[in-house]
This record gives structure tokens, C-alpha cells and sequence, in this order.
DNA sequence: GCCAACGTTGGC
DNA sequence: GCCAACGTTGGC
């Protein structure tokens, strides 16, 4: 468990014709389902704490990039995907008492005025050593420097 | 639609 | 434990 109580800044990723930005605003909050890579989901589990601020990020979208601004807005818990036999991210390996996928609740925050484009992130020079702008990274839960996180917001206005 | 890069699976 | 094959992600 991440122990220090200072904020911490990730960057999550969805593509909007599943979930948007707009679907969070209208949901106000909701449960981060279907990630299934050990990774993210250890981000989840161990490192995301009540009130950190999230960059939403709209993948295979027209353009990609950041959307807006949401919060993790609960402790981590298992997935309920996992356990439920018609959702597609069902696990038959996951048990109530072992389960295998942990999430956290994510709530809206605000939308960008303009989607800041991955184009642009990827331009700026304070922003060479993101996560997201790495190539290859395809990682959909992934931590943010405060530093970048100041930068994206600077560049939305 | 293409395809590079990545993570996972499973044979050995 | 290695690594080829496969499925997925996600930019373009």
C-alpha cells in the first residue's frame, strides 16, 4: 500500500464508443469494470487512494487524447464482472473469496473544453517522458507526474 | 483496414 | 524456463 499521503495523479483510457467522458458525467460515478491486465489492475489495488485525480483519455476516438478530468472515488474492491456469467469480462477462475480483478470507482470531475489531442501531447517537450507517449505503451491504467498532469491542465485551457 | 507492439498461453 | 503462436490494443 502507498503509504504517503500525498496526491497522486493517473491517466485511465476508454474509447468513447463504449464509455466516454459524457457517459461519466451523466453516471457521476462508476465502477472502472473489464480491466484485465495485472498491471493496471495493480495500480488499482495498491497505489490509486480516494481523491486522486485521473486524466481521461479517449482511445481509438476522432481525435485521441485527453477528454477530461475524473477522481478515484472509492477504495479498491473486486471487479463484479468477474463473477458474472454473461458479462464478457467474466472469469471462470475468479471465486468470491479469491477474486482476480480489483477496481476502484471513478467519478466525474470536469470535461475539457477541446479534447487535447495526443498530437499535441506527444509535441510538447515537457511531456517526452509520459507513459501514454511511449511507444508501444498500451497500458489503460497508468500513473501521471504531478509535473505532467500541471501541464496537460495548462495546455487544455 | 492495416499492422506494430505488447501480454498471455501452452508445448516442450 | 524458453519461446512460438496467438489475441488484443490502439495509432494511423
Amino acid at each position: 500500500m502507498n503509504k504517503n499521503n500525498s496526491m497522486n495523479y493517473w491517466l485511465i483510457k476508454s474509447e468513447p464508443s463504449t464509455y466516454s467522458i459524457d457517459h461519466l458525467k451523466k453516471d457521476k460515478k462508476t465502477a472502472w469494470t473489464g480491466v484485465r491486465n495485472y498491471q493496471a489492475r495493480n495500480t488499482m489495488r495498491d497505489l490509486m487512494q480516494v481523491g486522486d485525480l485521473i486524466l481521461f483519455y479517449h482511445s481509438t476516438a476522432n481525435p485521441s487524447g485527453v477528454a477530461g478530468i475524473a477522481k478515484v472515488a472509492s477504495k479498491p474492491y473486486a471487479d463484479p464482472t468477474q463473477f458474472d456469467k454473461n458479462s464478457e469480462y467474466y472469469d471462470a477462475k475468479a471465486t468470491k473469496e479469491r477474486p482476480i480483478w480489483i477496481l476502484i470507482d471513478v467519478s466525474f470531475e470536469k470535461t475539457f473544453k477541446n479534447i487535447l489531442a495526443l498530437e499535441e501531447i506527444k509535441k510538447h517537450p515537457k511531456l517526452k517522458n509520459m507513459v501514454l507517449t511511449q511507444k508501444g505503451s498500451r497500458l489503460s491504467v497508468q500513473p501521471v507526474k504531478k509535473e505532467e498532469y500541471q501541464t496537460i491542465l495548462q495546455m487544455s485551457i
